[in-house]
DNA sequence: CTTTTGTCTTTTATCTACAATATACAGATT
DNA sequence: AATCTGTATATTGTAGATAAAAGACAAAAG
C-alpha cells in the first residue's frame, strides 16, 4: 500500500453528514473549500457518491437522491490516519509502563508491532522527539527518557515563564481583538460545564486546551505557540490515562479559570500574575501527582 | 545507494591520525570507545587498513608498518554525512535570499537538487520545523516563514528568558560542580582570543556557543537546553554569511562576556542579571542588523 | 469575463529493499 | 575470570517505487 486514502474517506463521511439538508451540490472548488481537501478529492468523493446512488452528477448538476443510510459511511477506524495510529500505540507504550525510563526504543519493533512501514515510524519519533520524552542516539536506537517527575517540572516551569508573559501580553490587545470575544466564549462554556459537572466533566480538556492556547496565542511568540503543543500533548494523554479524582480537579480548575479570565479582563497586571500563578501552581502538582512511581 | 559510509569514512580519517604515535594498536572494543563507533566499524576499519599496507592484522596484534600518506586518507567531501549536505544546501537557499519569506518548499524539488532521495529530505524538513522558520501544511508543501524581523524578535525573547534564567540558576551549582572549571577554561581562552583577535576573530562562534551552552545547562532544563541548540544553529549561520564588522562586533561580545563571566564568579544575583541582560541585548542588536530587508 | 469542469502533471505519504552499522553470543586467548 | 575475537543476526539510514492527493491549465459554461 503506497499512501492511505484515509482523507478522502473521513472527507467522504463528513460530506454524507452534510448532504441530507441540501437538494443540489455547490460547485467543486466550493466543496474543496468547505472540507479543506483539493479539487482531485472532490472529484473522487462525488465520484463515489455517484457510483453508490447517493447523486446524479453531471457536470455542474450535482443532485441528491436520496438521505445516506448508516452503511454509506465509512467506518470509524479507517478513517484514522497512519499518524494517529502509530502515536495512539506509542503513547500507550509509554504510559501502561509497557516501556519505562532508560529503555531503548527500536524503530524497526515498533514498526512491526502497528503494521506499518519503518520510514512513518521514523518520522514519526522525529516530530515527536521535540516533547522531551525520548532521545537519539545516532546510527543506533532511541532511549526512552520517559514520563519522569524531572519531566513534569521541567515542562511546567518552562510553561510557567511563557504563560505568565503572554498574560502579560494579553492586556495589551485592543479592545476590538478578536481575542476578547473568544474570551467572552470560553468563559461562558466554563459556567455551562460547570452547570452539568456530574455528566460533563469529561469536556474539560479540549475547553482547558483551548483557554490557553488563547492566552498562548497573545505572546505573538510562535516559539511559546508552539511550546502549547507540547504542553496540550501532554495533557491530552494525562487526562485520557489518569482520571483519578478528575471530577474534583476539573471543577477547581474551572474555577481557577474564571478567576483568571476575570483578572484578564480587569486589565490589573498584578492581579493577572497572581491568578495565572495560582492556577499553573495547581496544574503543576496535578501533572505531577500523574507521575507513575 | 542504499546507505553511506561517511561514518567509516571518517572514523577511519580519525584513526590514521592517530597511529603515527603506535606501534601496536589496542584492542577493538577499546578502538570502538575511542572513535565512539562500534566493533563491526572498527574491523572494517582494520580491514582496510590491512588490505592497504598500513598495518599487519592478526587477532590481537595490530602493528603499524608504516605512517599513513595523504592519500589514504579520504577526501574531505566523502566525509560530509547526507544530512550536513542537505541541511547547508537547504540553509545556502534560506541566506542568500533565494528563497524568500511565504515562498513554497518543495521535498522533490530539493531532494533533486542536492542529489538526496526525498525521504532524507522529508526528515530533515521535519527535524528542522522546530527551528521556527518553516511551516508544513498537511497532504501538501511546507511554506518558508523565513528569517525576518519577527524572527529575530521572537528567538531573542525567549532567549532572555531562558538565559536570565540558566545564569540565576549557575549561582546555585556547588563550588566543586564541573562548570565552574569549564567557567575558569572558558574564561581563559576568551584571553587568549582577545590577544590574538586580528587573526583569530572567526574563531568567535565556537566559543560563544559553549560559553551559552554552558550557562543553559545550569537550568537543568531540557527545554532550555534544547532551546539553546535553535539559537546556536541561528548564530552558526549568521555569522558564517554575515561577516560585516565581524572583528568588531566579535571584540565586543568578548568584553560582554568577560564581565558576565565575572558576575556568575561573584554570586551577585542582580550583578548577574544585569550583565547577561546587557550582553543579550546587543546580541539582539547584532542577530537584528543580519536580517535581510 | 468570471467561474466551473475535464484532463494532465507534479508532489506527498508510505512501503519495500538493501548496504552500513550496531548488537548478541559463543568460542578463543590471556 | 575477564576480556577479546569471530561470526551471525538485527536495526538503522537511504533510495526508489507507487497510490493518493494537490496543483496547473485550457476548454466549456454561465
Amino acid at each position: 500500500m503506497a499512501r492511505q486514502n484515509t482523507l478522502f474517506k473521513e472527507a467522504y463521511n463528513r460530506c454524507l453528514s452534510d448532504i441530507e439538508e441540501q437538494a443540489n451540490l455547490p460547485s467543486e472548488p466550493e466543496l474543496g473549500e468547505k472540507y479543506g481537501i483539493s479539487r482531485t478529492t472532490v472529484r473522487a468523493i462525488l465520484g463515489r457518491m455517484r457510483d453508490n446512488g447517493l447523486i446524479v452528477w453531471d457536470k455542474r448538476n450535482k443532485i441528491v437522491l436520496r438521505p445516506p443510510k448508516d452503511d454509506d459511511f465509512f467506518p470509524d477506524e479507517e478513517t484514522n490516519s497512519l499518524n494517529q495510529i502509530i502515536e495512539r500505540a506509542f503513547m500507550k507504550r509509554i504510559l501502561t509502563g509497557e516501556a519505562s525510563p532508560g529503555a531503548q526504543i527500536s524503530e524497526a519493533e515498533i514498526a512491526r508491532d502497528v503494521g506499518a512501514g519503518t520510514t512513518s515510524v521514523r518520522e514519526f519519533l522525529i516530530r515527536f522527539s521535540r516533547f522531551g520524552l525520548i532521545e537519539k542516539r545516532p546510527n543506533s536506537h532511541w532511549v526512552l527518557k520517559g514520563f519522569t517527575l524531572n519531566f513534569a517540572l521541567e515542562l511546567s516551569e518552562v510553561r510557567e515563564m511563557f504563560e505568565v508573559k503572554s498574560a502579560a501580553a494579553f492586556v495589551t490587545l485592543p479592545d476590538d481583538h478578536p481575542a476578547w470575544a473568544e474570551l467572552d466564549a470560553i468563559e461562558a462554556e466554563h459556567h455551562t460545564l460547570l452547570g452539568d459537572i456530574e455528566k460533563r466533566f469529561l469536556d474539560f480538556s479540549a475547553l482547558d486546551e483551548r483557554f490557553h492556547l488563547l492566552v498562548h496565542r497573545a505572546s505573538g511568540n510562535r516559539f511559546v505557540i508552539d511550546f502549547h503543543d507540547v504542553i496540550a500533548f501532554i495533557f491530552h494523554y494525562h487526562y485520557q490515562w489518569n482520571k483519578t479524582h478528575a471530577r474534583a480537579r476539573n471543577e477547581r480548575a474551572l474555577l481557577e479559570h474564571l478567576d483568571y479570565i476575570a483578572a484578564l479582563r480587569s486589565r490589573d497586571c498584578a492581579r493577572i500574575e497572581a491568578a495565572c500563578r495560582i492556577h499553573l501552581a495547581s496544574a503543576r502538582e496535578t501533572l505531577i501527582a500523574s507521575v507513575p512511581h
